[in-house]
DNA sequence: CGGCTTCTACCGATCGGTCGGTAGGAGCCC
DNA sequence: GGGCTCCTACCGACCGATCGGTAGAAGCCG
């Protein structure tokens, strides 16, 4: 079962009609993620929604309860298409390729909800961040421990798999900033790149790469530090 | 000479005093890095440089223009420590382990300007956000070049040079997100971590690695599309 | 005194949110 | 069928708070 429309503390007036809810969510989450949150006002989304402001407040309780109902919405779409397809392959590798492949599609398909998952949680209530905070730990947490599982078999590349799983969702999530489906690359290009970059940066094939003098783990600095900026006045 | 305070449309009251303009737009960006631009008001800012919102006015033209003065100062700084310090490499791999230890390391050392610059930039007006971006494209082609260059020496990967550049931004700009400096990692294992999965994911080191079921750059798919959300009601 | 620098006091605009009200369809009684 | 009630869905008008920004005087320095 989806995690949302769960008992706790936030009764909501989503009863109402469904349907429209969630019509709404849509609608703002494309202006906010176009707009940012604090940007957009409650009457550009009623406008998107041909309501008014107060009829807006017919099916929200407040512009936070709406950027939080968007949120929920955007992680049970990133669960059931993304963690639970994986799921449903055995191999690893190729539950690897389905995250990388589903996660990309998805953040480029509905330039939405997802964007402000990521940008928006500061404009959430404590509570509200927590729950949507924790469900993102536990999507981390599946690709981690994918990584680790492709580690226990040997096929993983000597790489530490938090930096592995959070480098992973950064190339995919950055996609959306600068990728325009009407462009050079068409969106299963886009894909086949960004899975054979991802890959065979994360995969172990065949033959064992020479690491670049490997540095034993601690104290190697590849690079001098840049000073860290200026001193504290 | 930095790009900042060109004569281009603002005359700017930085004729003040140049320490404590640079003061405030550090001491803001940390603030608006935290809360996000539009969350923060500007007396929130007056506040953490110990000015009243009137006396900050004396610095600044306006709130636009603040948050125009701090991406001005994160692509100098982006220029100068990453940039031109890659330049000074003349092997092109030497310079591309530049670019990624500089560029992560300015990430997660000034945990301020550098996240603005991307977070931010519609906050701007058309020609500042016309001067910012003109900037940031620069950079990209930076690295765009740098991998094109180590294409035609044959070290790198089968990977789209474009597709590389801003994956490698995206990975690296994501790490500000989740990096914590006091956790299970320091800054150089971090370092030594991105770099090696960004290389091993871009360069061709010895061995010519078996790609995965190469699919000749058109309709491949890796994975069959989620189905494209939901059905319009 | 005169020029920087910083303050107090205030403005108009806009924000998120609320309130009282109502059009109109559904159900019901007779 | 016609009148009565009720309820969903929505709106116009308004509220207090806060926003970015400004005028003008005060403090401080030489």
């Amino acid at each position: 079962m989806p995690t949302s429309t769960r008992p706790s503390a936030a009764p909501a007036r989503a009863d109402r009609d469904p349907g429209k809810a969630v019509e709404i969510c849509v609608a703002a989450a494309r202006i906010f993620s176009e707009k940012g949150f604090h940007a957009t006002s409650i009457n550009e989304v009623a406008d998107a929604v041909h309501l008014t402001k107060a009829g807006l407040y017919y099916y929200i309780k407040g512009k936070q309860d709406l950027l939080f109902r968007i949120m929920e919405l955007a992680m049970d779409t990133l669960e059931q298409e993304v963690v639970a397809k994986a799921l449903l392959e055995e191999d690893l590798v190729a539950r690897l390729r389905t995250i990388i492949a589903r996660y990309t599609r998805l953040i480029i398909a509905g330039r939405n909800e997802l964007s402000i998952l990521v940008n928006e949680i500061e404009g959430l209530s404590e509570a509200q961040r927590a729950q949507i905070v924790g469900r993102q730990r536990e999507f981390m947490r599946f690709i981690r421990e994918t990584l680790d599982e492709l580690a226990a078999e040997g096929k993983l590349n000597d790489v530490d798999s938090t930096v592995g799983a959070y480098g992973l969702s950064g190339m995919i999530l950055w996609v959306s900033r600068w990728y325009r489906s009407r462009g050079r690359l068409d969106v299963d290009q886009l894909v086949d790149h960004v899975t054979r970059i991802a890959l065979t940066g994360l995969l172990e094939e065949g033959c064992g790469r020479t690491k670049p003098a490997r540095p034993t783990r601690k104290k190697s600095s590849t690079e001098k530090k840049p000073s860290t900026k200026k001193a504290p006045s």
